[in-house]
DNA sequence: TCAATAGTGGACTGTCAAGTCCAATCCTGA
DNA sequence: TCAGGATTGGACTTGACAGTCCACTATTGA
Protein backbone atom coordinates (compact mmCIF):
# COMPACT_ATOMS: atom_id res chain seq x y z
CA UNK A 1 0.00 0.00 0.00
CA UNK A 2 1.95 2.90 1.07
CA UNK A 3 5.06 0.95 1.01
CA UNK A 4 7.97 2.43 -1.13
CA UNK A 5 10.57 1.46 -3.63
CA UNK A 6 13.18 2.12 -0.67
CA UNK A 7 16.53 1.70 -2.57
CA UNK A 8 15.66 2.10 -6.26
CA UNK A 9 13.59 4.91 -6.99
CA UNK A 10 15.34 4.58 -10.82
CA UNK A 11 13.20 2.80 -13.13
CA UNK A 12 13.50 -0.86 -13.38
CA UNK A 13 13.34 -3.17 -16.36
CA UNK A 14 10.78 -5.97 -16.58
CA UNK A 15 13.72 -8.16 -15.75
CA UNK A 16 14.12 -6.35 -12.05
CA UNK A 17 11.07 -5.67 -11.30
CA UNK A 18 10.06 -9.78 -12.11
CA UNK A 19 13.43 -10.31 -9.57
CA UNK A 20 12.08 -7.86 -7.23
CA UNK A 21 8.65 -9.33 -6.96
CA UNK A 22 9.75 -12.61 -6.71
CA UNK A 23 12.06 -11.81 -3.56
CA UNK A 24 8.70 -10.13 -2.35
CA UNK A 25 6.93 -12.99 -2.90
CA UNK A 26 9.42 -15.88 -1.60
CA UNK A 27 9.89 -13.56 1.41
CA UNK A 28 5.92 -13.68 2.18
CA UNK A 29 5.84 -17.08 2.74
CA UNK A 30 8.08 -18.09 4.72
CA UNK A 31 7.32 -15.80 6.88
CA UNK A 32 3.83 -16.57 6.93
CA UNK A 33 5.35 -19.95 7.63
CA UNK A 34 8.10 -19.55 10.19
CA UNK A 35 7.62 -15.18 11.68
CA UNK A 36 9.70 -12.55 10.27
CA UNK A 37 12.54 -13.24 13.11
CA UNK A 38 13.03 -16.54 12.09
CA UNK A 39 13.06 -16.23 8.39
CA UNK A 40 16.85 -15.37 7.12
CA UNK A 41 17.51 -13.40 4.22
CA UNK A 42 19.71 -16.49 2.83
CA UNK A 43 16.66 -18.34 3.17
CA UNK A 44 14.37 -15.91 0.74
CA UNK A 45 17.99 -15.44 -1.49
CA UNK A 46 17.92 -19.43 -1.68
CA UNK A 47 14.35 -20.02 -2.19
CA UNK A 48 14.44 -16.87 -4.97
CA UNK A 49 17.52 -18.04 -6.84
CA UNK A 50 18.48 -14.92 -6.04
CA UNK A 51 22.11 -13.58 -5.28
CA UNK A 52 22.68 -11.17 -1.44
CA UNK A 53 23.52 -8.55 -3.82
CA UNK A 54 20.41 -8.80 -5.72
CA UNK A 55 18.25 -8.39 -2.54
CA UNK A 56 20.29 -5.70 -1.25
CA UNK A 57 20.47 -3.73 -4.69
CA UNK A 58 16.20 -3.51 -4.26
CA UNK A 59 15.95 -3.28 -0.84
CA UNK A 60 17.53 -0.95 1.90
CA UNK A 61 17.88 -3.35 4.16
CA UNK A 62 15.24 -6.75 6.06
CA UNK A 63 13.36 -4.64 7.69
CA UNK A 64 12.32 -2.36 4.63
CA UNK A 65 11.66 -5.75 2.69
CA UNK A 66 9.19 -6.29 5.34
CA UNK A 67 7.55 -3.52 5.08
CA UNK A 68 6.52 -4.72 1.52
CA UNK A 69 5.60 -7.97 2.49
CA UNK A 70 3.20 -6.56 4.86
CA UNK A 71 1.92 -4.52 1.94
CA UNK A 72 1.49 -7.82 -0.12
CA UNK A 73 -0.16 -9.66 2.31
CA UNK A 74 -2.71 -7.40 2.77
CA UNK A 75 -3.37 -7.26 -0.87
CA UNK A 76 -2.98 -11.18 -1.04
CA UNK A 77 -5.51 -11.39 1.96
CA UNK A 78 -7.76 -8.48 0.56
CA UNK A 79 -7.84 -10.21 -3.03
CA UNK A 80 -9.00 -13.58 -1.63
CA UNK A 81 -11.95 -12.72 -0.05
CA UNK A 82 -12.53 -9.61 -2.70
CA UNK A 83 -15.00 -11.93 -4.38
CA UNK A 84 -16.98 -12.34 -1.23
CA UNK A 85 -16.12 -8.86 0.14
CA UNK A 86 -17.44 -7.00 -3.31
CA UNK A 87 -20.68 -7.79 -2.92
CA UNK A 88 -21.36 -7.18 0.67
CA UNK A 89 -24.16 -5.41 0.47
CA UNK A 90 -27.14 -8.01 2.42
CA UNK A 91 -26.74 -10.07 5.83
CA UNK A 92 -27.14 -13.28 3.33
CA UNK A 93 -24.14 -11.48 1.69
CA UNK A 94 -22.25 -11.20 4.91
CA UNK A 95 -23.05 -14.69 5.92
CA UNK A 96 -21.01 -15.68 2.71
CA UNK A 97 -18.18 -14.17 3.66
CA UNK A 98 -17.90 -15.50 6.33
CA UNK A 99 -17.89 -18.86 4.83
CA UNK A 100 -15.29 -18.03 2.60
CA UNK A 101 -13.15 -16.83 5.80
CA UNK A 102 -13.80 -20.07 7.06
CA UNK A 103 -13.42 -22.23 3.93
CA UNK A 104 -9.76 -20.08 3.34
CA UNK A 105 -8.78 -20.96 6.69
CA UNK A 106 -10.04 -24.43 7.27
CA UNK A 107 -6.66 -25.89 6.05
CA UNK A 108 -4.20 -23.85 7.24
CA UNK A 109 -3.15 -23.60 10.63
CA UNK A 110 -0.53 -20.59 10.14
CA UNK A 111 -2.96 -18.21 10.79
CA UNK A 112 -3.77 -14.61 9.44
CA UNK A 113 -0.83 -13.75 6.88
CA UNK A 114 -0.84 -10.10 8.64
CA UNK A 115 -2.28 -11.34 11.65
CA UNK A 116 0.80 -12.96 12.75
CA UNK A 117 3.16 -10.16 11.36
CA UNK A 118 1.13 -7.31 13.27
CA UNK A 119 1.96 -9.23 16.62
CA UNK A 120 5.24 -9.91 15.71
CA UNK A 121 6.45 -6.31 14.16
CA UNK A 122 3.71 -3.68 15.78
CA UNK A 123 6.28 -3.03 18.37
CA UNK A 124 9.27 -2.24 16.01
CA UNK A 125 10.01 0.54 14.17
CA UNK A 126 7.29 3.50 13.52
CA UNK A 127 7.64 3.02 9.73
CA UNK A 128 6.51 -1.03 9.88
CA UNK A 129 3.88 -0.63 12.41
CA UNK A 130 2.55 2.64 9.64
CA UNK A 131 2.59 -0.45 7.46
CA UNK A 132 0.55 -2.48 9.38
CA UNK A 133 -1.68 0.23 10.37
CA UNK A 134 -2.62 0.82 6.91
CA UNK A 135 -3.18 -3.21 6.55
CA UNK A 136 -5.74 -3.25 8.86
CA UNK A 137 -7.38 -0.22 7.69
CA UNK A 138 -7.67 -1.28 4.04
CA UNK A 139 -9.56 -4.34 5.52
CA UNK A 140 -11.47 -2.56 7.68
CA UNK A 141 -12.17 0.41 5.19
CA UNK A 142 -13.37 -2.77 2.55
CA UNK A 143 -15.67 -4.01 5.80
CA UNK A 144 -17.12 -0.83 5.89
CA UNK A 145 -18.16 -0.03 2.27
CA UNK A 146 -20.09 -3.30 2.66
CA UNK A 147 -21.70 -2.40 5.57
CA UNK A 148 -22.64 1.10 4.46
CA UNK A 149 -24.16 -0.49 1.11
CA UNK A 150 -25.85 -2.48 3.25
CA UNK A 151 -27.02 0.52 5.48
CA UNK A 152 -28.21 2.51 2.58
CA UNK A 153 -30.27 -0.63 1.30
CA UNK A 154 -31.90 -0.32 4.79
CA UNK A 155 -30.72 -3.69 5.98
CA UNK A 156 -28.72 -1.90 8.74
CA UNK A 157 -30.30 0.54 11.48
CA UNK A 158 -29.02 3.90 10.33
CA UNK A 159 -27.47 4.94 13.79
CA UNK A 160 -24.96 1.99 12.98
CA UNK A 161 -21.71 2.94 12.69
CA UNK A 162 -19.99 0.89 9.68
CA UNK A 163 -16.68 1.72 10.59
CA UNK A 164 -17.12 0.63 14.19
CA UNK A 165 -19.01 -2.68 13.02
CA UNK A 166 -15.93 -3.27 10.71
CA UNK A 167 -13.69 -2.82 13.37
CA UNK A 168 -15.43 -5.44 15.78
CA UNK A 169 -15.94 -8.05 13.04
CA UNK A 170 -12.54 -7.54 11.93
CA UNK A 171 -11.10 -8.31 15.22
CA UNK A 172 -13.65 -10.84 16.07
CA UNK A 173 -12.05 -12.48 12.92
CA UNK A 174 -8.14 -11.96 14.14
CA UNK A 175 -8.73 -13.33 17.63
CA UNK A 176 -10.69 -16.64 16.26
CA UNK A 177 -7.82 -17.13 14.19
CA UNK A 178 -5.27 -16.69 16.60
CA UNK A 179 -7.56 -19.32 19.11
CA UNK A 180 -8.11 -21.48 15.68
CA UNK A 181 -4.31 -21.53 14.91
CA UNK A 182 -2.96 -22.44 18.73
CA UNK A 183 -5.67 -24.96 19.46
CA UNK A 184 -5.02 -26.53 15.99
CA UNK A 185 -8.43 -26.33 15.23
CA UNK A 186 -11.29 -24.25 13.67
CA UNK A 187 -13.86 -24.48 16.37
CA UNK A 188 -12.92 -20.76 17.61
CA UNK A 189 -12.53 -18.92 14.88
CA UNK A 190 -16.30 -20.75 13.84
CA UNK A 191 -17.53 -19.21 17.10
CA UNK A 192 -16.06 -15.78 16.68
CA UNK A 193 -17.20 -15.53 13.09
CA UNK A 194 -20.89 -16.69 14.76
CA UNK A 195 -20.15 -13.52 16.89
CA UNK A 196 -19.32 -10.80 14.75
CA UNK A 197 -22.44 -12.17 12.91
CA UNK A 198 -24.86 -11.84 15.15
CA UNK A 199 -23.90 -8.74 16.29
CA UNK A 200 -24.27 -7.12 12.82
CA UNK A 201 -27.52 -8.32 12.62
CA UNK A 202 -28.30 -7.07 16.14
CA UNK A 203 -27.82 -3.47 14.16
CA UNK A 204 -30.39 -4.78 11.68
CA UNK A 205 -33.00 -2.40 10.88
CA UNK A 206 -36.30 -4.91 11.33
CA UNK A 207 -34.44 -7.15 14.18
CA UNK A 208 -37.15 -9.01 15.71
CA UNK A 209 -36.58 -12.22 14.61
CA UNK A 210 -33.69 -13.33 12.64
CA UNK A 211 -32.45 -15.83 10.14
CA UNK A 212 -30.24 -18.28 11.73
CA UNK A 213 -26.96 -19.89 11.35
CA UNK A 214 -23.77 -18.83 10.08
CA UNK B 1 0.53 -24.79 34.41
CA UNK B 2 1.64 -28.44 32.75
CA UNK B 3 5.27 -26.69 32.62
CA UNK B 4 8.10 -29.32 34.30
CA UNK B 5 11.18 -28.87 35.93
CA UNK B 6 12.68 -30.15 32.57
CA UNK B 7 16.36 -30.30 34.06
CA UNK B 8 16.33 -30.25 37.90
CA UNK B 9 13.79 -33.11 39.65
CA UNK B 10 15.82 -33.05 42.42
CA UNK B 11 14.56 -31.02 45.45
CA UNK B 12 15.66 -27.08 45.17
CA UNK B 13 17.04 -24.71 48.16
CA UNK B 14 15.59 -21.65 48.94
CA UNK B 15 18.22 -20.19 47.21
CA UNK B 16 17.85 -22.44 44.35
CA UNK B 17 14.26 -21.58 43.86
CA UNK B 18 14.33 -18.17 44.03
CA UNK B 19 17.14 -17.71 41.41
CA UNK B 20 15.05 -19.58 38.90
CA UNK B 21 12.18 -17.58 39.87
CA UNK B 22 13.94 -14.63 39.00
CA UNK B 23 15.28 -16.10 35.48
CA UNK B 24 11.16 -16.65 34.54
CA UNK B 25 10.03 -13.32 35.68
CA UNK B 26 12.90 -11.75 33.96
CA UNK B 27 12.20 -13.91 30.69
CA UNK B 28 8.58 -12.99 30.70
CA UNK B 29 9.45 -9.28 30.95
CA UNK B 30 12.26 -9.37 28.15
CA UNK B 31 9.87 -11.54 25.83
CA UNK B 32 6.65 -9.58 26.44
CA UNK B 33 8.24 -6.57 25.14
CA UNK B 34 10.37 -7.61 22.46
CA UNK B 35 9.23 -11.00 20.90
CA UNK B 36 10.86 -14.79 22.07
CA UNK B 37 12.80 -14.74 19.08
CA UNK B 38 14.34 -11.44 19.68
CA UNK B 39 14.96 -11.93 23.16
CA UNK B 40 18.28 -13.39 24.03
CA UNK B 41 19.72 -15.63 26.78
CA UNK B 42 22.40 -13.24 27.48
CA UNK B 43 19.70 -10.65 27.63
CA UNK B 44 18.48 -12.86 30.48
CA UNK B 45 21.31 -13.34 32.23
CA UNK B 46 22.38 -10.03 32.33
CA UNK B 47 19.00 -8.22 33.64
CA UNK B 48 18.52 -11.44 35.87
CA UNK B 49 21.94 -11.05 37.70
CA UNK B 50 22.83 -14.73 36.44
CA UNK B 51 25.39 -16.45 34.86
CA UNK B 52 24.75 -18.92 32.03
CA UNK B 53 25.52 -21.98 33.50
CA UNK B 54 22.97 -21.31 35.95
CA UNK B 55 19.93 -20.50 33.40
CA UNK B 56 21.61 -23.97 31.81
CA UNK B 57 21.44 -25.72 35.12
CA UNK B 58 17.76 -25.04 35.69
CA UNK B 59 16.03 -25.36 31.92
CA UNK B 60 17.37 -27.64 29.53
CA UNK B 61 17.54 -25.12 26.73
CA UNK B 62 15.89 -22.04 25.43
CA UNK B 63 12.52 -23.66 24.41
CA UNK B 64 12.14 -25.03 28.02
CA UNK B 65 12.34 -21.87 29.51
CA UNK B 66 10.13 -20.47 26.84
CA UNK B 67 7.42 -23.48 28.06
CA UNK B 68 8.14 -21.73 31.90
CA UNK B 69 7.39 -18.12 30.86
CA UNK B 70 4.24 -19.06 28.93
CA UNK B 71 3.04 -20.74 32.56
CA UNK B 72 3.25 -18.18 34.35
CA UNK B 73 1.90 -15.48 32.06
CA UNK B 74 -0.75 -17.60 32.23
CA UNK B 75 -1.07 -17.25 35.99
CA UNK B 76 -0.12 -13.70 35.48
CA UNK B 77 -3.03 -12.94 33.59
CA UNK B 78 -5.08 -14.89 35.13
CA UNK B 79 -4.00 -13.38 38.33
CA UNK B 80 -4.54 -9.73 37.50
CA UNK B 81 -8.41 -10.13 36.36
CA UNK B 82 -8.65 -12.68 39.56
CA UNK B 83 -11.19 -9.70 41.14
CA UNK B 84 -13.59 -9.01 38.67
CA UNK B 85 -13.48 -13.20 37.19
CA UNK B 86 -14.26 -14.02 40.90
CA UNK B 87 -17.39 -12.88 41.06
CA UNK B 88 -18.69 -12.90 37.93
CA UNK B 89 -22.16 -13.50 38.33
CA UNK B 90 -24.00 -11.04 36.23
CA UNK B 91 -24.13 -8.84 33.54
CA UNK B 92 -23.36 -6.34 35.39
CA UNK B 93 -20.24 -8.17 36.81
CA UNK B 94 -19.30 -8.68 33.44
CA UNK B 95 -19.68 -5.30 32.63
CA UNK B 96 -17.38 -4.71 35.67
CA UNK B 97 -14.59 -7.45 34.41
CA UNK B 98 -14.25 -5.76 30.92
CA UNK B 99 -13.77 -2.38 32.76
CA UNK B 100 -10.76 -4.43 34.61
CA UNK B 101 -9.65 -5.80 31.14
CA UNK B 102 -10.18 -2.15 29.82
CA UNK B 103 -7.86 -0.29 32.23
CA UNK B 104 -4.94 -3.19 32.48
CA UNK B 105 -4.68 -2.15 28.53
CA UNK B 106 -5.39 1.30 28.50
CA UNK B 107 -1.55 2.11 29.16
CA UNK B 108 0.52 -0.68 27.40
CA UNK B 109 1.20 -1.03 24.01
CA UNK B 110 2.48 -4.52 24.35
CA UNK B 111 -0.61 -6.37 23.70
CA UNK B 112 -1.72 -9.36 25.77
CA UNK B 113 1.28 -11.40 26.83
CA UNK B 114 -0.54 -14.72 26.72
CA UNK B 115 -1.71 -14.00 22.89
CA UNK B 116 1.76 -12.54 21.57
CA UNK B 117 3.76 -16.23 22.62
CA UNK B 118 0.71 -17.85 21.19
CA UNK B 119 0.76 -15.66 17.75
CA UNK B 120 4.70 -16.34 18.19
CA UNK B 121 4.89 -19.98 18.75
CA UNK B 122 2.28 -21.67 17.77
CA UNK B 123 3.79 -23.17 15.16
CA UNK B 124 6.93 -24.22 17.03
CA UNK B 125 7.33 -27.60 19.11
CA UNK B 126 4.15 -29.48 20.13
CA UNK B 127 5.05 -29.11 23.23
CA UNK B 128 4.86 -25.50 23.42
CA UNK B 129 1.74 -25.34 21.88
CA UNK B 130 -0.02 -27.80 24.57
CA UNK B 131 1.25 -25.62 27.09
CA UNK B 132 -0.34 -22.63 25.30
CA UNK B 133 -3.44 -24.69 24.63
CA UNK B 134 -2.97 -25.10 28.31
CA UNK B 135 -3.13 -21.10 28.81
CA UNK B 136 -6.06 -20.19 27.18
CA UNK B 137 -8.02 -23.07 27.91
CA UNK B 138 -7.67 -22.34 32.20
CA UNK B 139 -8.19 -18.65 30.61
CA UNK B 140 -11.86 -19.95 28.80
CA UNK B 141 -12.01 -22.00 31.76
CA UNK B 142 -12.42 -18.97 34.04
CA UNK B 143 -14.97 -17.58 31.66
CA UNK B 144 -16.76 -20.67 31.57
CA UNK B 145 -17.20 -20.86 34.88
CA UNK B 146 -18.30 -17.41 35.97
CA UNK B 147 -21.33 -18.09 32.63
CA UNK B 148 -22.60 -21.28 34.41
CA UNK B 149 -23.12 -19.46 37.40
CA UNK B 150 -25.05 -16.93 35.47
CA UNK B 151 -26.98 -19.84 34.30
CA UNK B 152 -27.24 -21.43 37.33
CA UNK B 153 -28.67 -17.85 38.43
CA UNK B 154 -30.96 -17.43 35.49
CA UNK B 155 -29.79 -14.75 34.33
CA UNK B 156 -28.68 -16.58 30.70
CA UNK B 157 -30.54 -19.01 29.05
CA UNK B 158 -30.27 -22.69 29.76
CA UNK B 159 -29.74 -23.96 26.36
CA UNK B 160 -26.69 -21.20 26.25
CA UNK B 161 -23.15 -23.17 26.35
CA UNK B 162 -21.29 -21.05 29.08
CA UNK B 163 -17.86 -22.71 27.43
CA UNK B 164 -19.00 -21.16 23.97
CA UNK B 165 -19.70 -18.02 25.24
CA UNK B 166 -15.79 -17.60 26.98
CA UNK B 167 -14.12 -19.12 23.96
CA UNK B 168 -16.38 -16.22 22.13
CA UNK B 169 -15.28 -13.97 24.40
CA UNK B 170 -12.08 -14.44 24.36
CA UNK B 171 -11.43 -13.98 20.38
CA UNK B 172 -12.79 -10.82 20.74
CA UNK B 173 -10.72 -9.77 23.53
CA UNK B 174 -7.67 -11.12 21.18
CA UNK B 175 -8.24 -9.45 18.54
CA UNK B 176 -9.45 -6.33 20.05
CA UNK B 177 -5.83 -6.65 21.91
CA UNK B 178 -4.28 -7.12 18.64
CA UNK B 179 -5.97 -4.03 16.74
CA UNK B 180 -5.19 -2.12 19.72
CA UNK B 181 -1.34 -2.98 20.29
CA UNK B 182 -0.86 -2.21 16.41
CA UNK B 183 -2.80 1.15 16.06
CA UNK B 184 -1.66 2.21 19.50
CA UNK B 185 -5.10 3.11 20.55
CA UNK B 186 -7.25 1.72 22.70
CA UNK B 187 -10.71 2.08 20.21
CA UNK B 188 -10.29 -1.32 18.82
CA UNK B 189 -10.50 -3.14 22.27
CA UNK B 190 -13.61 -0.73 23.40
CA UNK B 191 -15.51 -1.60 20.59
CA UNK B 192 -14.46 -5.58 20.87
CA UNK B 193 -15.31 -5.45 24.27
CA UNK B 194 -19.01 -4.05 23.36
CA UNK B 195 -19.49 -6.74 20.90
CA UNK B 196 -18.67 -9.62 23.43
CA UNK B 197 -20.72 -8.05 25.84
CA UNK B 198 -23.25 -7.81 23.90
CA UNK B 199 -22.89 -11.66 22.54
CA UNK B 200 -23.37 -12.66 26.07
CA UNK B 201 -26.70 -10.01 26.79
CA UNK B 202 -27.90 -11.94 23.75
CA UNK B 203 -28.19 -14.97 25.65
CA UNK B 204 -29.73 -13.60 28.72
CA UNK B 205 -32.79 -14.93 29.85
CA UNK B 206 -34.90 -12.01 29.93
CA UNK B 207 -34.23 -10.39 26.71
CA UNK B 208 -36.76 -9.86 24.17
CA UNK B 209 -35.18 -11.38 21.33
CA UNK B 210 -35.50 -14.68 21.19
CA UNK B 211 -32.00 -16.29 22.78
CA UNK B 212 -30.46 -18.62 19.93
CA UNK B 213 -27.73 -20.98 20.67
CA UNK B 214 -24.43 -20.85 19.82
C1' DT C 1 33.27 -31.73 61.28
C1' DC C 2 33.42 -32.72 56.56
C1' DA C 3 32.27 -34.97 52.31
C1' DA C 4 28.62 -34.64 48.89
C1' DT C 5 25.74 -32.06 46.46
C1' DA C 6 23.48 -27.58 45.09
C1' DG C 7 24.62 -23.39 43.25
C1' DT C 8 27.64 -20.04 40.73
C1' DG C 9 31.04 -17.45 37.50
C1' DG C 10 32.41 -16.61 33.20
C1' DA C 11 35.34 -17.74 29.37
C1' DC C 12 34.91 -20.36 25.20
C1' DT C 13 33.08 -22.68 20.81
C1' DG C 14 30.50 -23.33 16.71
C1' DT C 15 27.07 -21.61 13.98
C1' DC C 16 24.40 -18.60 11.62
C1' DA C 17 22.63 -14.22 10.11
C1' DA C 18 22.87 -9.28 8.41
C1' DG C 19 25.09 -6.53 5.68
C1' DT C 20 29.43 -5.21 2.44
C1' DC C 21 32.20 -5.35 -1.62
C1' DC C 22 33.70 -5.81 -6.16
C1' DA C 23 34.02 -7.82 -10.34
C1' DA C 24 31.37 -9.85 -14.06
C1' DT C 25 27.48 -9.83 -17.21
C1' DC C 26 23.20 -8.18 -19.37
C1' DC C 27 20.43 -4.68 -21.59
C1' DT C 28 19.06 -0.34 -23.71
C1' DG C 29 19.27 3.79 -26.21
C1' DA C 30 21.87 6.79 -29.09
C1' DT D 1 27.90 -0.75 -32.57
C1' DC D 2 29.04 0.37 -27.97
C1' DA D 3 29.10 3.18 -23.66
C1' DG D 4 26.94 3.30 -19.42
C1' DG D 5 23.77 2.00 -16.31
C1' DA D 6 21.00 -2.08 -14.63
C1' DT D 7 21.54 -6.51 -12.95
C1' DT D 8 23.85 -10.43 -11.03
C1' DG D 9 27.21 -13.83 -8.39
C1' DG D 10 29.12 -14.98 -4.40
C1' DA D 11 32.92 -14.51 -1.24
C1' DC D 12 33.82 -11.93 2.84
C1' DT D 13 33.34 -9.34 7.35
C1' DT D 14 31.39 -8.62 11.63
C1' DG D 15 28.72 -9.54 15.31
C1' DA D 16 25.43 -12.02 17.99
C1' DC D 17 23.52 -15.92 19.97
C1' DA D 18 22.63 -20.82 21.83
C1' DG D 19 24.85 -23.92 24.14
C1' DT D 20 29.36 -26.11 26.61
C1' DC D 21 32.87 -26.61 30.04
C1' DC D 22 35.29 -26.50 34.14
C1' DA D 23 36.74 -24.56 38.18
C1' DC D 24 35.01 -22.50 42.16
C1' DT D 25 31.94 -21.46 46.44
C1' DA D 26 27.97 -22.25 49.55
C1' DT D 27 25.04 -25.34 51.98
C1' DT D 28 23.48 -29.31 54.20
C1' DG D 29 22.91 -33.47 56.54
C1' DA D 30 25.10 -37.42 58.68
Amino acid sequence: MTASRTVMSRPLTSRGAATRRRIVEVAARLTHASGVEATSLDDVCAEAKVSKSQLYHYFADKEALVREVIAAQTERVLAAQEPAIGKLDSAAALRTWADTILALNRSTTAGCPLGSLANELANQSEATRAELVAGFDAWAERLSRGFSVMQSRGELSSSASPRDLAISVLAALQGGLLLAKTAHSPAPLILALKMALRHVDAHRRHSKATPRRA
